[in-house]
DNA sequence: ATTCAACACTTTT
DNA sequence: AAAAGTGTTGAAT
């Protein structure tokens, strides 16, 4: 369909994505890996809504797979693979609006929400967020938050950095925010 | 550039 | 119930 780092001219970085409530989704998850414009990716859907999305780095595949299946347990702890190919290509390329779904707890379900926000081609800072989620004393549990979005690159973790420019961390390698960053700012 | 303490919220003991 | 661990920050070195 589309290999990696190939297309990247023509990622839809602009995606209309809906937030479904929890309760719109049951059943077991599903998983699998495929290629993506920032390399293998791991998918995970419960009633065709998307409620993981992961990147391949340093990790193994099945490191990566056990984290996200117990970040998600809370919801099914039953798991079924699928070939994810045609997902990801409308996740990546396709126009057409993606459902995604997320629970957490009241911090960090509040932090997601705000990182929705962050418009294509800018940048938030860790503080920032915290302002915006009231929490602005609480900068480290918020970043912590952050860290904790379990949908990369569709709610944007990757668009906060440090008050000082520098990048500041990514729970999928720092590679892979650069990259997802330089894309994003020479549109 | 590197260290350090303070922040507050969650997770782990 | 207490301690440990954070994708930070600002100040001091």
């Amino acid at each position: 369909m589309f290999g990696v780092n190939d297309n990247l001219n023509d990622l839809n970085f602009n995606k209309k994505i809906v937030v479904l409530p929890t309760d719109q989704r049951s059943g077991p998850i599903y998983f699998g890996w495929s290629a993506s414009p920032f390399g293998q990716c791991l998918i995970l859907l419960q009633s065709d809504i998307l409620v993981g999305l992961a990147f391949k780095h340093n990790r193994t595949k099945h490191q990566i797979e056990t984290e996200m299946k117990n970040q998600l347990s809370a919801n099914t702890t039953h798991f079924k693979s699928l070939n994810t190919d045609k997902k990801a290509y409308n996740i990546f390329f396709n126009h057409i609006p993606i459902n995604i779904s997320f629970d957490g707890n009241q911090l960090q379900s509040k932090v997601w929400k705000v990182l929705l926000a962050i418009p294509l081609g800018e940048t938030a800072t860790y503080s920032h967020i915290a302002n915006k989620t009231k929490n602005s004393q609480a900068v480290r549990a918020v970043a912590t938050a952050i860290g904790q979005n379990p949908i990369a690159w569709l709610i944007p973790c990757h668009r906060v950095i440090r008050k000082s420019g520098s990048l500041g961390g990514y729970r999928w390698g720092l590679e892979i925010k650069r990259n997802m960053l330089s894309n994003e700012t020479k549109i």
